[in-house]
DNA sequence: CTGAAAGCGCTAACAA
DNA sequence: TTGTTAGCGCTTTCAG
């Protein structure tokens, strides 16, 4: 391999001028830029990534805290992991992927300066991981909220506005009875954020719009939904409008209703959380407040390398929740008809 | 950060020292390797993974060039990333993300030595990484078979023998009408290989046992299935036997037999080519045979690792087929009944 | 069994 | 606008 003293001795200038024609960081004349670059060309030069980053103490890479779970949806991990990759390489970084459960590893990166900065995902409520990396010199994003966010950077959709905004929609169209279909129960009991913070929405609502609600835990499994559904017809009979915060249940919930001879859209109302995509590969357009997985990959590359950029205040951002009303929410029983 | 000479002082020896007691490389006296280890212990110390690779030019990091595209199964994908990024860990190796579309991605993490060695997912038949990374001096372990595997080191299941395991078995218990539900259309046009190689081994394997087989492609939507499924009854209603090897397909698939009155197991006997949690988490337990993924991606590290160790010789090694009958296959019409 | 010291290839002062 | 050079923190000969 080609060395910056190859391509330096190659255009007749000095290692130092190849450097910085590289970083842009001084001014370099025209002909002498042009004769480096040629000379790079040639030689297929490419800067060593190690001695770049023992010199200059940048790696140009992420490190990004993805779980490789049970209870969670693969597919919608993905789209977090898509937004983070192509962002990352926007800012001319790569990605180093390691596992939840992996905690060693944290130190691993953090400590061996592996990494410029972190992104973790799945955050639960008492995660072990955020200690570690409040101690670490690298800034970190979190995708998701721990308990106390204090002097932390989070982004995550804002799942309490999100909650709020589902029954406001099945309540201002006359629902009165509304449920719940939510995480499974794996996901609860890990307290993971997000869950907690959609049923606190929700619940307040609820009590402000006066409607009742009842909230399922339930599994992504076929018949973990039809549990919940049954569940839910036996119990509370007269709910006329469902919201389901669990793409891998989704489906298998409205075969269900299906089968149990509920028209969905007609005389059940059904409001999803899930990626768009999501909500239009079910067998109706689903009405659905959107889980903007990628973007929210994107923003907390963002933040993190506007951390590293040397701003510092930590910050929490929460995007607003958007609902799409599609086929399968419609008028409730209190409906003011015109 | 403490560095290695920071330890070395600590334990009143010198930097080479620590260094072999880190690396085992030569023999330490059992007080000196105490007092060494008792050092790092108290600073905290981690070895700087650039000066590291600058010196020994090891990073202790593989790349992992995988799909996140459309038309694969993305749970699917999911299992190989866990077996690589695990099995990584055992050789106390990270991984670095790569995607697919990103093929100058390879150009940059080889020329800057960003990483030891490579695996590459999702492996096209005329795909245009393969040359790169010929060329690369780091090994590289393809999982999936590219068109000419000359000189190179791969490894999947043997989809060939798959199709043919698939077609006997249907063959042997009395099916002489029988199909194959197959990947998305835009995974065949990319002329990825496992789809391709499994068609092969079944219309061979018909061929032998005198079957008819009919071949769909098929969307992994609901309506892609239901068209599949359709298209099949309408033009060849003989059809006993169904094949199906598309993940995201087949639960759709299975509903659209219901739904057009066939009882899978009984009147359709319906064979998955997917991982065995796929099988099992369907309507109806899958008689399948299984694509043990996460299996795959384990083993293709451990390739990689060989390499590594110095072994030259790239082998491709293709993982036998089993079949696991469960209660979606029965006998067919032909079937002779004691 | 242990030490001294020469790099590994780059960046970023400092000098001109 | 460009060149010189001292490290960055480690590994690994070579010596002892």
């Amino acid at each position: 391999m080609a060395t910056i003293d190859d391509v330096a001795k190659a255009a007749g200038v000095s290692t130092s001028t190849v450097s910085y024609v590289l970083s842009g960081k001084r001014p370099i004349s025209a002909p002498t830029r042009a004769r480096v670059e040629r000379a790079i060309e040639k030689l297929g030069y490419r800067p060593h990534a190690g001695a770049r980053a023992l010199a200059s103490s940048r790696t140009n890479v992420i490190a990004l805290m993805a779980p490789l779970r049970v209870g969670v949806n693969v597919p919608v991990i993905m789209q977090f992991v898509t937004g983070v990759v192509t962002r990352a390489r926007d800012f001319d970084h790569d990605v180093l992927l390691l596992t939840q459960d992996d905690v060693s590893g944290l130190d691993r990166v953090t400590g061996g300066s592996m990494v410029d900065a972190l992104v973790m995902m799945d955050i639960e409520a008492d995660d072990p991981r955020v200690p570690l990396v409040a101690a670490a010199k690298q800034p970190t994003v979190l995708i998701g909220l721990p308990q106390d966010p204090e002097g932390l950077s989070c982004v995550d959709l804002d799942f309490e506005a999100a909650g709020r905004v589902a029954v406001r929609h099945l309540a201002t169209s006359g629902h009165t009875d509304v449920a719940l279909i939510g995480s499974p129960p794996e996901v609860l009991q890990r307290h993971t954020s997000y869950a907690e913070r959609l049923m606190r929405g929700l619940r307040n609502q609820a009590k402000t719009s006066g409607v009742t609600v009842k909230v399922e835990a339930c599994d992504s499994s076929p018949s973990g939904a039809a549990t919940a559904v049954d569940t839910l017809l036996a119990t509370a009979p007269d709910i006329t409008g469902i919201i389901v915060h669990n793409e891998g249940a989704l489906p298998h919930v409205l075969s269900r209703l299906a089968e149990r001879g509920r028209v969905v859209g007609t005389d059940m109302s059904v409001v999803a959380v899930c990626p768009t995509d999501v909500a239009l590969s079910q067998r109706i357009p689903m009405t659905s407040i959107d889980l903007p997985a990628e973007d929210i990959g994107k923003v907390a590359v963002d933040m993190v390398m506007t951390r590293l950029e040397g701003e510092h205040p930590s910050e929490t951002r929460l995007l607003a929740p958007v609902l799409t009303e599609r086929e399968s929410s419609a008028h409730g029983p209190a409906a003011v008809v015109d």
